[in-house]
DNA sequence: GTTACATTAATAACCAGCCAGTCATTAATC
DNA sequence: GATTAATGACTGGCTGGTTATTAATGTAAC
């Protein structure tokens, strides 16, 4: 009983139904599953609407044009989530390496591998023609996850568990393997069934443990 | 005089030419330029055709579709470089460190820091939207490259240079810092005037060697 | 050398369909 | 009955693709 707020099921007695505080996040929701998986240009206004469930003219009612939709939808997924990880590192106890461990699969599990790691794909793709969401991003997204990474390697080398290094340079590195995860899963991913037995979560520790302790033969000779 | 030929400047006796056999090279290259910087659906056929300098039904009359373009621009601009890579890897004497070395920078050289390396950003971009070109991609791109660098690693462990390693993982590391280089180059990049002093060529190598090096003190005592 | 004709590269006007955005109308709620 | 959330038919512009026309080139005859 009491069916009368049901978000997106159609229901049998399709009236019209007057949800004002709703609407834009289904909108959005809508808006940004269509956007990760079609793109921008290829997603229709009416697509965006249907599966929303609501009419064309009833998006247009809350988003002035379908550009004003995207930056909502690139607004309303991103900023969120830096503020309560700051927060969470700043009384981080364990060592440096572990930290990152850390930071890196929970940002898997909270952000890469969920829709929220696709705005990153829609980002780069329309970065050119959006300038301003470009700009955007990176004052939002791209600078304070450097921040963050870029402090935990000091911390690293302040206490004498690394050794020197270009952190800014060892920060893209890490930067770079989610980049490529993120492209990966919403691009060349879904396409082809290749790489068998590719698991992500296990290539950003791989690629965490392998610039923790590199390739390098320490010794020429045999190990104690 | 004998301005015959002249490919693609506005000449004051702008009759018409024909050259047929050097159009559809032309119109490839405009293509290329255009796809990478603005994406392919917000390129409209004539924008090509005009850079051309042609009209836009010579564009049609060389290829029967834009998305028939899109595909030869894609084919006529990645294969290419591989088959003289392979050879060219064959006979290398160095270590395996430099081998890599000397493969990122001539990549970054030839590819990377081309419009070739633009490509890369067009099809993740549009992947979704082509599954056949994500899947032409990936056979005639991702897969040759990953074999080529997996060599290399792998022969650097038979050789005593490199400790044991999940070969492929560490070849994604490699990848991810190229594939991050392309995007940037061509998404976020040209957007916003960040990151005073990075260098694509020294982050591609400071990533090499933090992960042939590792990141750990060696000793917990100071160094000798 | 030049005239006449044939071939075809190139053009520009044109068409059809798609889609973002509008607005008069409808119906839920107060 | 007043208010306003929601609708869906409509439009205007844009753009991929077509086609009848034009002009450059080749060639053969004179």
């Amino acid at each position: 009983m009491s069916a009368v707020t049901t978000p997106s099921s159609n229901d049998v007695n399709s009236k019209r139904e007057r949800r004002k505080e709703a609407r834009p996040g289904e909108l959005l929701q809508a808006a940004l599953e269509l956007f990760v998986e079609k793109g921008y240009a290829a997603t229709r206004a009416e697509e965006v609407a249907t599966r929303a469930g609501v009419s064309k003219g009833t998006l247009f009612l809350y988003f002035s044009s379908k550009e004003d939709l995207f930056k909502a939808v690139i607004q309303s997924n991103l900023s969120r989530h830096f503020m309560a990880w700051n927060q969470e590192f700043e009384g981080f106890e364990g060592s440096s390496a572990d930290m990152l461990a850390y930071g890196l699969t929970s940002w898997w599990t909270q952000i890469g591998n969920t829709l929220a790691g696709g705005i990153t794909k829609l980002v780069m793709s329309e970065a050119r023609n959006f300038p301003e969401i470009a700009a955007f991003y990176e004052r939002e997204v791209v600078k304070p996850g450097q921040h963050l990474i870029e402090r935990i390697l000091q911390r690293g080398i302040d206490q004498g568990e690394f050794r020197a290094m270009d952190v800014h340079h060892v920060c893209m590195s890490l930067v770079s393997a989610m980049m490529f995860l993120m492209m990966w899963k919403h691009s060349l991913g879904p396409c082809s069934a290749t790489n068998p037995s590719f698991d992500p979560e296990t290539f950003l520790l791989t690629h965490l443990n392998t610039l923790l302790n590199g390739l390098r033969q320490p010794t020429p000779m045999g190990t104690p």
